[in-house]
DNA sequence: TTGTGTTTTACGACCTCC
DNA sequence: GGAGGTCGTAAAACACAA
C-alpha cells in the first residue's frame, strides 16, 4: 500500500493541481506565518487532504515566489531612486505622477483570502 | 486555435542546524 | 544522520495576444 505522503508524482501525474480551497487554507497560513510548525502542518495536512511533504514543498515554494516578487519590487525601486536624480528637474505633479507609476509597478498581487 | 510567457507542483542537489 | 532550509529546474496548467 502507497501513501500519498511517498509518492506523490505518479506516471500519469506529473503534479496535481491544488483546489481553490485548499490554496486558500495554505495561503491563510502562509499569511499568519512564513514558516509553519510540524503541529500545524500535521492539521493542515489531515483537513486538507494533502501529505505533509506537500505542506513542506507547498511553503519552500511559497516563500521562493515571494522572494520572487520582492526582488522584482527592489528593481524596480532602485530604478526609480537612480531616477530621482533626473526627477529633480521634474515640475512637482510631475514628480507625484511618477511616483505613482513607479508604485503601480511595484505594486503585488494580494491574495483573495475570503 | 495556437504560440508564447508565466505560474504552479514536485523534485534533486547541496547546506545548516541540532 | 535526519529534518528542513534555499536554489535551480522540469513539466503541467493556465492566461492571453495575435
Amino acid at each position: 500500500m502507497e501513501n500519498l505522503a511517498s509518492k506523490t508524482r505518479t506516471k500519469d501525474k506529473y503534479r496535481v493541481v491544488y483546489t481553490d480551497h485548499q490554496r486558500v487554507e495554505l495561503e491563510k497560513e502562509f499569511y499568519y506565518s512564513r514558516y509553519i510548525t510540524i503541529r500545524r502542518k500535521a492539521e493542515l495536512a489531515a483537513n486538507l487532504g494533502l501529505s505533509e511533504r506537500q505542506i513542506k514543498i507547498w511553503f519552500q515554494n511559497r516563500r521562493a515566489k515571494e522572494r520572487k516578487q520582492v526582488k522584482k519590487r527592489d528593481e524596480v525601486n532602485h530604478k526609480h531612486n537612480s531616477l530621482d536624480m533626473n526627477l529633480g528637474q521634474l515640475l512637482p505633479q510631475q514628480h507625484l505622477q511618477e511616483n505613482q507609476r513607479l508604485q503601480d509597478e511595484a505594486m503585488l498581487p494580494v491574495p483573495n483570502l475570503i
